[in-house]
DNA sequence: AAGTCATGTGACTTCTTGGTCATATTATAC
DNA sequence: GTATAATATGACCAAGAAGTCACATGACTT
């Protein structure tokens, strides 16, 4: 957590702050960045940086924080209540908020990406890698639950499968990211949903021939 | 390209070498590993560490270079001629050998990752990024023989599904280091084999109930 | 006006980094 | 034995890092 000091100084020199060092972790990982830069980025003095932050971790903390906030914007009232509805509903839904904070936000995805690719780095464990866990625990109770519905086959691997639902929401917006976000701006959301369509047809019916 | 001399070495020497750079690659991503470390841990003089190798770049690619060798070492004779066989069984092959080795080459798959997923590093696109292309094209060219021969459904998106069945291949490889691969010794290799079953049937099938 | 306390400031320290280079050693050629 | 070329060596360099600290400034109390 930063400092009192920090949260007591006006609005826009938090927010400068706060530009620079997510313009820093965009393009560096948290090893590589660099206080110096930030300070310098942000115009404030290196003195005061430490008046603000304990320390760098403290300052990379406070712009996941951003994020996981930002992200949580994103929530639609049929994820808050994930366990009233058809399950092919609720990952549509949760690929199709992916896909939309992924495009109205790509600095975070490069920030977040960053971290959640390299479970060797000490703050994956202090920051991603519960919220993982859970992720995969919420799959696997809807998975039951669309068993019990008769929406999905029984006789799958609970565990394997949620972990795969999980990985592809992630391949998604990379797919996306890589193919098709280039491409003009007035087919953009439909790109969104066809694709999304797409995956959940392979998803749902797998790639063999019935 | 190592310089000469240090393909002159006495084999032992370079393998010190060779070990040590590793260990330091397995821990640290590129930008963190130490050379001041890695010539400590290999017993030889920094000076001479600049007569073997250009610079840090230089030894990371040599070490790339042997973990792709190692690779290759792997592949069965019907990865060699993917497109005399049914889809599925090339597919079943090509996890399988990835599957064992990681098993017997954990370390390699350590710092292999680690590049692999970071599409932001410079080594990144000099190192992985045309692999991955290349891999790409082969599952689609496999999909479309696959679709010709009637295995594979034919309204697939060939893009989409190619680049789903490649981070597939990594998936599982990390869904066995974590789930299962810590369990007896004595059932692993049915572990691997399980696994990749269940992989497939998620790929062709779906978990959708028919 | 004087005193107190939070905040602002940048020079500074210590550490590590990748890479160099003058010199020492060894092997090879004659 | 002597000359030449290849290799070995570690002190050294400049750059940059994170974090500190003595002091300056300004706002608020009394």
């Amino acid at each position: 957590m930063p400092k009192e000091t920090f949260f007591n100084l006006p609005p826009e020199k938090r927010a400068k702050i706060e530009e620079a060092a997510i313009r820093e972790f965009v393009e560096y990982s948290f090893d590589n960045a660099s206080v110096n830069r930030i300070v310098k980025g942000s115009g404030i003095p290196k003195g005061s940086f430490y008046q603000y932050f304990e320390d760098k971790k403290d300052l990379y903390k406070h712009i996941m924080s951003l994020i996981i906030a930002k992200k949580m914007e994103y929530l639609t009232p049929v994820m808050k209540n994930p366990f009233d509805h058809d399950f092919f509903v609720i990952v549509r839904e949760m690929y199709e908020t992916g896909l939309n904070f992924a495009r109205d936000n790509p600095d975070f995805v490069v920030i977040g990406n960053r971290l959640r690719s390299d479970p060797s780095h000490a703050l994956f464990k202090e920051i991603i890698e519960d919220n993982i866990d859970k992720s995969n625990q919420v799959f696997e109770q809807l998975l039951i639950l669309g068993i019990e519905r008769g929406e999905i086959r029984p006789d799958i691997d609970l565990g394997l499968t949620a972990h795969l639902i999980s990985a592809l929401n992630v391949e998604i917006s990379e797919y996306y990211q890589k193919h098709i976000a280039k491409k003009d701006d007035y087919f953009y959301d439909d790109g969104v949903l066809v694709t999304i369509g797409k995956f959940l047809d392979l998803l749902r019916f797998g790639i063999g021939k019935a």
